[in-house]
DNA sequence: CGAATTTCAGTGGAACTGAAATTT
DNA sequence: CAAATTTCAGTTACACTGAAATTC
């Protein structure tokens, strides 16, 4: 894709910039996650437990935004690799309590600067006012979102 | 997902504000798009033959940002529908030509109110200045980007 | 020859749906 | 009873890959 040989009407739609920027994103992200073998939900999932500590999947699918069923597979592959722990909730049974190890600690280290790095590529025609102006415009376009499916 | 639950490491962080809101984007277009059968590639190709008149399909996958591969598909699809045309370049052999039927030119017009509408709820809490702003700022990072994969 | 185009036959990550089983 | 949680078994839209056949 050639942004500059896109339709001119595409390029003013607000809906296909972001679109076209999150794909960019994903990209820039991924390929450095690749490369120590992480992907962008692992890090989501990593940072929700190292900020807020211990919650229920579905706490977590929603505040990650994470679909409930794809945390299933998500937790099931993070505690297989030991960076997170699945216990039943005694207060609660319904419910399972995913939570932190040593591991998984280390391991959102290596992730966030892998992560961060992607920003600063990612970001790099951007002053770092515009970064936080950019940010803040999207952010407050999702606190007024309208109602979503599932997470 | 509930973004003021969300973790704020990720509130801050451009690459998953960006693709939370793309999200959020695409979900209000294609909701708008579904009530009349239509979704988003359809949107972008006819808008790219009205701009610019017949084009082979992978000018159009590049002007698009749609892989060459899925472009087959949707001209398939579309070309099915009476909305645009394929026929072979006489000038050179090895492309197809895909160009707008009026039929086209009409359903383009239905396309181009919803997906209008759709940017307006999306955008309700920013002012004609912040979108403007936000566009601009997207497609700086776009035009900036570091090299992609085929389109 | 190399390069571009179309097409087919896939893969893979991701969002999403529906429902069953359990518990509150 | 209704509601929440976990889990499974899907579907769908989409980006992407690889390769074959054709033509420039």
């Amino acid at each position: 894709m050639d942004i500059e040989e896109a339709p001119a009407r595409l390029r003013r739609l607000p809906s296909w910039v972001v679109s076209q920027a999150a794909l960019l994103a994903q990209r820039t992200v991924n390929e450095r996650l690749g490369a120590v073998g992480g992907h962008r939900r692992e890090f989501s999932l990593l940072t929700a437990l190292d900020e807020s500590g211990p919650d229920s999947q579905a706490a977590l699918s929603r505040r990650c935004g994470i679909d409930r069923s794809d945390m299933v597979a998500l937790v099931n592959d993070l505690a297989r690799a030991g960076l997170v722990e699945r216990r039943p909730d005694d207060a609660d049974r319904r419910r399972n309590v995913v939570s932190l190890t040593p591991a998984g600690r280390e391991r959102l280290q290596t992730l966030g600067e892998v992560v961060a790095a992607a920003q600063d590529e990612l970001l790099a025609p951007l002053s770092p006012s515009e970064r936080d102006r950019l940010v803040a415009l999207l952010a407050t376009v999702l606190e007024h979102r309208p109602p979503a499916p599932s997470g």
